[in-house]
RNA sequence: GUAAUUGUAGCUCAGUUGGUUAGAGCGUCGGAUUGUGGUUCCGAAGGUCGCGGGUUCGAGCCCCGUCUUUUACCCCA
């Protein structure tokens, strides 16, 4: 016999698990479609050409990759397969890929797509995607992604739409959250101030270590990768950079005074940052220049979001990308997206138990199967309550009470329905309330009202 | 990719320096109870001790390999 096992870092979900999971997903499409936002899908395989390349080196080698049908080792050359040199190899037997995120297929879609799209194309998407890295404390190999974004708008006000839907989202599921921003601009303006421009990918990965590491610890890993104890020093004022948002933001002007990218960045975070203040938001925003995540494609707002009550890193992402369309051949598309880490979301919901009864509820009755007189009787009553909208369900088969009842328990079934000999004499339903342990005698009518 | 860590019944876990036939609780199924579940009582089923190799008279326990779990780093949702 064969041992089951499920892939590494995947999971089933039971029955439970997705009604806790549709409440997520539900909430999240309620929202973005009370915004306008439209959706779609896009295929889980894509082309290599199209993923390659696009998440660095690193990325690269987190995509799975699907080998080609029939005999994938016939284009090989003796060579090739002598050498052992597995990224060669890779593109001779494989052309295809999973998808690693939603925001590189939407780029393909929207260049394919760009006769039919009216711009601004405002969509979204909840699909799986895939990552073949070590899973760990709220990291999977495979995960959901629910993708909002907005492509051929320069305006910030998408940037403000979207913080208004992160709230809402997090609003309706009951989740305390932090919603953080940083702008790519004043990040470069940073390294140009202090003389290393060109170090602004290894600047901004330290400094994301900040809160985690300390002080000390991020200048020494700058150090290690070749900047100047002088721009280190200089960089120390703006990574102590505290107070509120208004006088981080006095701070930054003048700080960043003599770099042009650097002024046009806080000014976009003190426009983003004033429009958020007329929204009446339920969380906090907050600038925080450590937020400097990965994805060197962002190139204006960054925003990150953390759950205040539950430690698992960042629930939602996202920010501006300027010419993600280009490397398809569409040039001087801006684009400007979030995305809610719905895996980490259902998380924080177990651990907080914020899930709503009305969420979890599935069968409203159960009617108890007698034999097939009583059946063929109950047949258009229970019609009648499904036509209503109440969930219903006969029992299958004619078993011992004991197991019936057993079974509406094990379902958290609220009501089972008794239709036997005397309540189909008496042309009534003898109706339990299994909390309680209650009964009693209704028509058809009056049953159907007590659910209503 | 680096470094730890876990694996025994469906689940949670015991299992003594290496020594007879590997245990418990929960769950499942059956019965007490042929029109009443969630309480109680009785009973039963359920195991290649992750897998492969080694040491030993003898391995769940020791050694090696491998897979798996969880976690830190890297990176990321």
């Amino acid at each position: 016999m064969q041992k089951p096992l499920v892939v590494k870092g995947t999971r089933d979900f039971s029955p439970q698990e997705m009604a806790k999971r549709n409440y997520i997903f539900d909430t999240i499409r309620q929202v973005y479609k009370l915004f306008g936002y439209k959706q779609i899908e896009t295929p889980a395989m894509e082309s290599l050409s199209t993923l390659m390349g696009k998440y660095g080196e690193e990325g690269d080698k987190l995509l799975f990759k699907i080998l080609n049908s029939g005999d994938y080792l016939s284009g090989v050359t003796d060579d090739e397969l002598t050498a052992k040199n597995a990224l060669r190899m890779t593109r001779s037997i494989s052309e295809k890929g999973l998808r690693y995120d939603l925001t590189v297929p939407f780029a393909r879609y929207v260049v394919m797509h760009r006769n039919d799209i009216t711009f601004p194309f405002k969509r979204y998407q909840i699909q799986p995607v895939w990552r073949a890295d070590r899973p760990q404390k709220g990291r999977y190999r495979e995960f959901f992604q629910c993708d909002a974004d907005v492509v051929g708008s320069d305006s910030l006000m998408n940037e403000v739409e979207l913080i208004q839907i992160i709230d809402e989202v997090f609003k309706r599921l009951q989740v305390r959250v932090c919603i953080k921003i940083n702008n790519r601009k004043i990040l470069s303006g940073i390294a140009e101030i202090i003389g290393e421009p060109d170090k602004i990918v290894d600047i901004t990965v330290a400094i994301d270590k900040l809160d985690k590491i300390g002080l000390d610890k991020v200048n020494e890993e700058l150090r290690a990768k070749g900047i100047a104890d002088q721009a280190i020093e200089k960089l120390k004022p703006v990574l102590l950079l505290q107070g509120t948002n208004e006088q981080k933001l006095d701070t930054l002007r003048s700080t960043l005074a003599s770099s042009e990218i650097g002024l046009k960045g806080v000014e976009e975070m003190e426009f983003i940052l004033k429009k958020a203040t007329l929204l009446h938001m339920n969380s906090d925003i907050d600038l925080d220049l450590t937020l400097a995540r990965g994805l060197n494609y962002y190139t204006g707002a960054i925003i990150e979001v953390k759950a205040l009550d539950v430690e698992i890193g960042s629930i939602t992402g996202g920010g501006r990308y300027d010419n993600l369309t280009g490397i398809f051949g569409l040039p001087n598309v801006s684009g400007v997206g979030i995305s809610f880490g719905a895996d980490r979301i259902f998380d924080v919901l177990n651990q907080l138990n914020l899930y709503p009864d009305s969420s979890m509820q599935g069968t409203q009755v159960l009617f108890v199967n007698f034999g097939e007189t009583e059946a063929d009787y109950i047949l258009p009553i229970i019609s009648q309550f499904r036509q209503t909208g109440i969930s219903a369900e006969l029992y299958p088969e004619a078993d011992k009470m004991k197991k019936q009842m057993s079974y509406a328990n094990a379902n958290t079934i609220p009501y089972v329905a008794i239709v036997g000999e005397n309540e189909m004499r008496e042309n009534k339903i003898t109706l339990k309330d299994m909390l309680s342990g209650e009964q009693q005698s209704l028509s058809v009518t009056d049953s159907i009202k007590l659910f209503l």
